[in-house]
DNA sequence: TTGTACTGTAATATTTTTTATTACAGATAA
DNA sequence: TTATCTGTAATAAAAAATATTACAGTACAA
């Protein structure tokens, strides 16, 4: 139960619907029942990518550092860096079956290939496009 | 750390290269350093999809029940079931946001878009394939 | 210049998920 | 009838995600 990428999301939309304004993490927390600091998190990943801005103080908040129609959610697939979708062995295999031996690269080099047709898809949605299903 | 596709992509090559036998989940687990109930949880699974056939008794164990060729890694995909790859949020949004009341349909497409894509990845790629990639 | 309301971050606790272990019933062959 | 396997449940241990608490630093405003 991973919900990172669904709060980076989450943020971005609001951003993108109320642009101008600076949102607190106070605020997107209460719009995603999640702790204010779970939300500084990924707002520190999504800054780090160059996504959004944020400004400390009094007034202070997150904001879209790019236009949402240049923000596609693969970059915030990559911001938020989610554990392999075909999850990760914790063992290492005994080296001394032949299988067990190469099993690993092969199933690294599977798991990239996956993670590039995942970026792929959602390289052809931008925020924009995701916002623009909303009512 | 879920390692479940790993476990089964590793029985069913062990399966593959030693076809005929009957493997126990004993002798897999230690070619992989897992426990063995884990590994007959999995083959439970795929045993359901129809992958594989269990013997059970005195030189009971796990076999094929199709020649690798018609084995395809979105197979042992949909059949270990695993998380959805772009997570899944725990509390439910703020009904009273009007972001916070759709989005969750919204993220449930694009999590249904993800997972096509990849399972139309792992569709082209057959046990028999993978194996061929050893030495 | 002092108070207020933010971000940034660390440390810790709680909850959830995954894996490991133990136990045992049932099946099957020697 | 004994040994060795699957099937499965129950429980424990380990790992990961989330929540909570705390507080330093920043910026604005009265």
């Amino acid at each position: 139960m991973n919900g990172q990428f669904q709060i980076a999301t989450h943020v971005l939309t609001l951003l993108c619907k109320q642009p101008g304004e600076l949102l607190s993490s106070d605020y997107v927390a209460g719009s995603m029942n999640v702790n204010p600091v779970l939300v500084r998190k990924e707002m520190r990943k999504l800054r780090a990518c160059g996504l959004i801005e944020s400004k400390e103080g009094k007034t202070g908040g997150y904001s879209l550092a790019l236009p949402p129609q240049k923000i596609t959610l693969a970059d915030v697939y990559k911001a938020v860096k989610l554990p392999p979708a075909l999850g990760q062995a914790k063992n290492k295999p005994n080296p001394d079956c032949p299988v067990g031996k190469q099993i690993g690269t092969h199933l690294d080099h599977l798991a990239d290939d996956v993670e590039a047709a995942i970026v792929k898809k959602l390289s052809t949605i931008t925020i924009f496009d995701f916002v623009n299903q909303f009512d």
